[in-house]
DNA sequence: TATGAATGAGGGTTCATTCAT
DNA sequence: CATGAATGAACCCTCATTCAT
């Protein structure tokens, strides 16, 4: 019977849950294999936890939380919005790159409801940054006038699309550079005269 | 002992797999529920496919290729590349609108490799699609000088992105048409003389 | 897998949980046990049954049933209403001695709110029996008017007060005739001229 | 850590053990919650009882001897001996009625041999009290000649079934009146001059 | 080709009990 | 005297798969 702090011992049973989770998914997961990963015992999970749901949402949670929180950070000072947006986008991808269980935990589970309350509110923020960063060129005179919310959505869903990518297929030759270069010239020829 | 053809009954199997796989997932799905759906007995199943694996696999190849054709058709007979791309990516939204399922079902299992080679093919062929438009575009002028494979990647990313949005938080808000106003002319104001 | 008819099946379970849910009670007795003493698996328990809740239910049920016709049978067709009474009692308690398990398993679960309508049925039941014979005897002239109601409770608490000492301490030597003199002469001398 | 005296906890957790195992039932009911209904730790209760059984034990055996002193004390000054019957009944039962959960503590478990011995002793007492009276009875001349023993079997019996009654069926339309009514002059009419 | 009763390993969860503090 | 984190066996139940019919 080891003794450990209370915080402690959840915090080894959600960097336990995030492994087993990320190897195995949610549904192969089994409570016995993140304690025995957690060192810790069957019964000391539920200590910790309501349920198995619970332990994966809370973790999901957290993670989320400090995902969101590196990602904005990032573009927070950052004066010129093609850099910003630039910048977001790379970030972003590389976060994913090197957190692809992340992704991974919140796969879908029970036809995508579970936790989805919660990640709407991620998204949602995440997307809020991104509306940020394409007023405030617009208002700077370096964008030109787009519909705001609709422009955030689509390079939200780029960025979306992209981890996809990558956690699923495992392309990680993705190329942010390019990525914002289309998103800020677009494809067409300009000054056609 | 309902007397059928072995065509009809492993069609009748898929149909109902469809159905349960969409509406519970995988992992909560049971065998015992789509032989019901099917109105076929649990045996019976196992006639037609060698395990639940199977089942699903051979789903899911079934309904990519339908996927398939029928998004690659929209776009086959289309010259002008912009509205190639417009067109490209309104079907691709449209279809996933009403095939939530599809995507459903395709969602991870086992770590997203339930299926990865199907996938990857499926979506390299998709790929394929935009990079062909893209080339015409170029090649017509139309189209600035990209990387012709990232941009590609870019738009599916996109249309990826926003796919996940649809099934995920059943976001039907989507305006194909910004969408393509976006990618074919970029954020940047222009001609900033 | 030995191929055995529904009912067949439904039967063993049936007599192996009596057997169980006797020897050890509702809440000690477990699946396992009962699988293994109708020589069955445990997940063959579950085609028959929803859970073990269920199981135990239907047992219940099904010999109340048995039990209530039995007992019931015993005194439609005699005529003297005391000779009735006497003959209903004794044909409790024995009933009740030779099947101590159909108590036990009875015995209080949840706060004896486990099954209770259905007891209350059979209670009710059993009570109408009694109140018929008294009726017919206060209309014969045999009784003298008593509430036929609280009467009948009255007897039915005896009897059932005489199962509990049956089965909970093993005192078999309650004396059905003295049970019946009592009941049928009270307690006070008469004629005390 | 609360301190208290020894005397003091014990009678606090007994109290509290008394409301769960009443609310729950003994199986249903866990340390944890007799623990925290006591404001005391789960450790603390084995402080002062071997485990769950010696405090079930210990409770039942505490809560039985305040019920006999009380419902013996009734009866002791009551010359009458039909009086004396009729205010044992009612004691009894309004006692049971204000008491249902000492009842449902003794319910069964372990098909009724928890705590046998115990209840055995208790049972013999609450006879030897009817007994006692019915002595008396007869030896005034108020009560026939009848089987002193067998005829306070039966009226324990009828105490012992009303409770159930009450406790199980929630049925507290009981009348002791005419209880003791049954019981004094019986069912047979009298005088059949 | 078709059935569906049967299997049994393995899942999530509970809880009486212990013991280092 | 008192705590409460930790234990782990054992519970109920599920379900992919098999096979006698």
């Amino acid at each position: 019977m080891n003794k450990r702090s209370g915080i402690e011992s959840k915090k080894r049973i959600l960097d336990a849950a995030m492994r087993i989770f990320s190897e195995y998914g949610y549904a192969k997961a089994n409570m016995r294999m993140i304690a025995k990963s957690a060192g810790i015992s069957i019964g000391g999970l539920y200590l910790y936890f309501k349920n198995k749901e619970d332990l994966c949402l809370t973790l999901m949670k957290s993670r989320m939380n400090d995902f969101a929180d590196k990602t904005m950070e990032a573009v927070r000072d950052i004066s010129d919005p093609a850099e910003a947006i630039d910048i977001f986008i790379e970030m972003n991808l590389n976060y994913a790159k090197r957190h692809k269980e992340l992704i991974l935990v919140q796969g879908r589970e029970h036809g995508f409801t579970f936790g989805l309350e919660m990640k709407k509110k991620f998204f949602g923020k995440q997307r809020g940054v991104i509306e940020g960063i394409i007023l405030r060129g617009i208002q700077a005179g370096t964008f030109r006038k787009v519909n705001v919310k609709e422009a955030a959505k689509v390079i939200f869903s780029i960025i979306r699309g992209f981890i996809l990518s990558i956690v699923v297929e495992a392309d990680s030759l993705f190329s942010p550079a390019e990525c914002s270069d289309l998103i800020l010239k677009g494809l067409l020829r300009r000054n056609v005269k």
